[in-house]
DNA sequence: CTGAAAGCGCTTACAG
DNA sequence: CTGAAAGCGCTTACAG
């Protein structure tokens, strides 16, 4: 900036101007600067505007998986949002592993970024604290924080799995296994209370084995698939808490001798061109993530209300494999 | 960092060798300067570090869409790769205009992105000139640069296609369908020179209303799948140009009643349990990240050797659409 | 309409 | 082992 000032003969605080198109600037002095500016292939340096403006810009989202399926339409929602706002995206995946979310945090906060958008893989975020007083906006997504006051918008996961499993009992289900996730993430737990709830209120029983909670590798939800699918009391049909999940299980039930009724939590692609099609509680990755950083932009424009919770409504969408009536393996 | 010094009762220098964890601290004095790091809640802000240093240690990614299937294990083997070299990721989605990637990759230029992957969507990329100029390294991926001589990691879409197309003849098809994307993009022309390659090479004729390249929204795919279906010469299988383009085929054919044999190129979750299953070929997405990411921090390390092109191999996956005998619909 | 000075929060030599 | 000074490239008051 300095060459460019003293190429163009003029002083520091005139270019900045051209730069920032501030007015107050003649037309033939800004030639002169915008030729200079060419001429030595100038370009602003952020980090040093950064330094002096406060804020930078950029958001910082922080999710499980930029690779799945659920959470990569949504990252490309907080993407749009922030663009609309002028706003560039920093991007890091956890793995669901609380100690490198934190760490991912950090780094963006040490970056600082405006605000953050955040799928939690741990239960305590009170580390957050010192950055939140520092001015960093916080918005949780899809799980809310642990510990901490805070914007969060989720799912309505517990009444969208109630429905889902209230879809297979009003179909004549009576013995419907549940297979989610890690139970220490919320999603899992609250689906499971749904199943739960759902059972209940049509005065079912729910045996331990059709519950099952844990990593959604696929070695082990087969596993468990199998298991739920024979023993002593197997299932007539199957609710599945997730998108992988649900994949692994239309796998096992495709090779299945008898027809077991599904119904996945989360949509799947080309879930309609399977046979029977997958029926599924589908919930709007983009909307999530597009309401979230709403929020957060928000915040960063001054609204300094008490935490919000919102949440967002699932939908039922019946394909066929969670409208097959029981094929009783013990009775038939 | 002034104020911690302070309440440290040390020099600044003696506060930035304790965050940085430089040698040359007494114990005693290292733990009075991190109690009051911790009793102030101090962050070091990384803008100014940059300011000073001329690293930033991020890198940016410009790609068509994050939530693409395709895109997002790409964008994540990136990730993972700035990860092991500490570096965070800007993430950003060009929806195939030109002018927005090029306002994209300006953007984290001026950021001081230390390093940029690029899939283009526009064909000139000589704005890039001054950047690289000024220490930018640019590895661009999926699809070359345009009149720059830069580093390109691709995969060999040429020949994907052409053994895909040779998989089709191999079947007994000779009336064959090309659904592609744009013309302007690279891995379209080039996988539609696969497609002509292949048929040449087995003799067979290709009529113009075989081959259609435009954008790949479902409204247009499903026409132009329909219009080569029926017509005076339709044809008995299909070879579709991406992942996107064989989602709409498929559900096109799935309606129509007579089995037509279909490959795509790119593979699809649950391609394996569609009926028939679909054959593919299959690129390595998450190999295409990691491979240029990999070669972009060789650059930053140091590398100045000249451009290079990288190819990666595609892989041939024959589940049941491919090897489906053609079914004549003129003559019976 | 234009510019010189001070400062954002760090790090880099350099000196004790 | 420790610190004072200068500077990274901008912007913010302030003054002409």
């Amino acid at each position: 900036m300095k060459d460019v000032a003293a190429r163009a003969g003029v002083g520091l605080k005139t270019v900045s101007r051209v730069v920032n198109g501030e007015p107050g600037v003649t037309a033939e002095t800004e030639h002169r600067v915008r030729e200079a500016i060419t001429a030595l292939g100038f370009r602003r340096n952020d980090s040093a505007r950064v330094l002096r403006k406060g804020r930078t810009a950029s958001i910082g989202l922080v999710l499980e998986d930029l690779a799945d399926p659920f959470y990569a339409p949504l990252s490309r929602a907080v993407e749009e949002v922030a663009r609309d706002h002028g706003a560039l995206l920093l991007n890091g995946s956890s793995a669901e592993d609380p100690a490198r979310e934190r760490e991912l945090v950090l780094a963006l906060c040490a970056r600082r970024v405006d605000g953050l958008v955040v799928v939690p893989a741990g239960g305590d975020h009170r580390y957050l604290e010192p950055e939140t007083a520092a001015g960093l906006a916080t918005v949780f997504v899809d799980r809310p924080g642990g510990l901490i006051a805070a914007d969060a918008v989720l799912s309505d996961n517990f009444g969208g799995a109630r429905d889902g499993v209230a879809h297979l009992v009003a179909h004549g289900h009576r013995r419907i296994g549940f297979l989610g996730d890690q139970p220490r993430i919320h999603t899992a737990t609250e689906r499971l209370r749904g199943y739960r709830a759902a059972m209940a209120a049509a005065g079912l029983p729910v045996d331990a084995s059709w519950v099952s909670l844990g990593p959604t590798a696929p070695d082990r939800v087969r596993a468990e698939t199998e298991r739920m699918l024979t023993g002593p009391s197997p299932v007539t049909a199957l609710f599945t808490g997730n998108n992988r999940v649900t994949a692994t299980a239309v796998r096992v039930l495709a090779r299945h001798p008898r027809p077991v009724a599904l119904v996945g939590f989360d949509d799947l692609e080309l879930a309609d061109l399977l046979t029977p099609a997958v029926t599924v509680v589908a919930q709007d990755a983009s909307r999530l993530g597009r309401t979230a950083a709403e929020l957060l932009f928000r915040r960063l424009d001054g609204d300094a209300g008490p935490p919000r919770h919102e949440e967002l409504p699932t939908r039922l969408i019946a394909r066929g494999s969670g409208e097959l009536p029981p094929a009783d393996g013990t009775s038939g």
